[in-house]
DNA sequence: TGACAAATGCAACTAAGTTGCATATACTCA
DNA sequence: TGAGTATATGCAACTTAGTTGCATTTGTCA
């Protein structure tokens, strides 16, 4: 049965706590300034496993590394290229369009990511 | 100036020649085969021009690392969780949600990623 | 054909993520 | 409440994707 352990629960604390997704490194060094020792091999394993309990969601936005975020409600990203910025945006239409692929051709839609880049509203003009 | 070289046509070749994404090393799997001496890095390099200069496309399906594509015209992937293909999708509603993201945000969309994960038809049942 | 910039190859590196195995600890139940 | 046990953690070593510096090769054009 599982078990709540202090790195457990500082994550936890740590997700429900940000806005943006966050990196297994940014997890470490809250950790660490929480002064709980650490390693990553821990914190990899508790990501996962959050992540096939469905409590996070996982993200790629182009760096070469994931990120994870809580898998509160279901929305979007707006990623800025100038300032890094990362906003959430939600939109009802893609459900539309996953019932049109069903339709058309069969294929049964579990879940999609979608991930807009470009310029924020701060770091235009 | 820029040169045709025998590794950058052979690569151009492959990717007009496929039709899913192809990772790196299913690049040089194919110069391989080509009896051409290859090397990672020169791959690498080779597609990270190609990438600059918009003539591939290149897409995370959440294996942690690249797959790249020709650049012709845009579209959408549905990945099949069973098996593994790569069926292409196309739909113009996206346009209108980066209209609608910039009147409403003010976020200025340059370009999306979005994927759909799920079972093909030929997977069901 | 020769000069020179562009392209390649090699070796060594970084960074993300994984695996095996030994140790520690949260929880259960007597 | 304390011992036993499965679960979680830590360490070291590894894998894989991708990068960098530098020396060598090669396509192109005059």
């Amino acid at each position: 049965m599982e078990r709540k352990t202090p790195a457990k629960k500082t994550i936890s604390e740590f997700l429900n706590s940000t806005v943006s997704p966050v990196d297994i490194e940014q997890i470490i060094e809250y950790l660490r300034s929480k002064n709980l020792k650490t390693n990553k091999v821990t914190v990899y394993r508790i990501i996962e496993h959050f992540y096939k309990e469905g409590i996070v969601t996982r993200l790629e936005l182009g760096e070469g590394k994931f990120r994870y975020e809580l898998n509160r409600n279901h929305h979007h990203h707006l990623i800025c290229q100038k300032c890094g910025k990362i906003e959430d945006f939600k939109d009802v239409t893609i459900q539309e369009l996953e019932k049109k692929i069903f339709k058309q051709r069969g294929f049964l839609v579990k879940y999609h990511s979608l991930e807009f880049f470009g310029i924020c509203k701060n770091c235009q003009g």
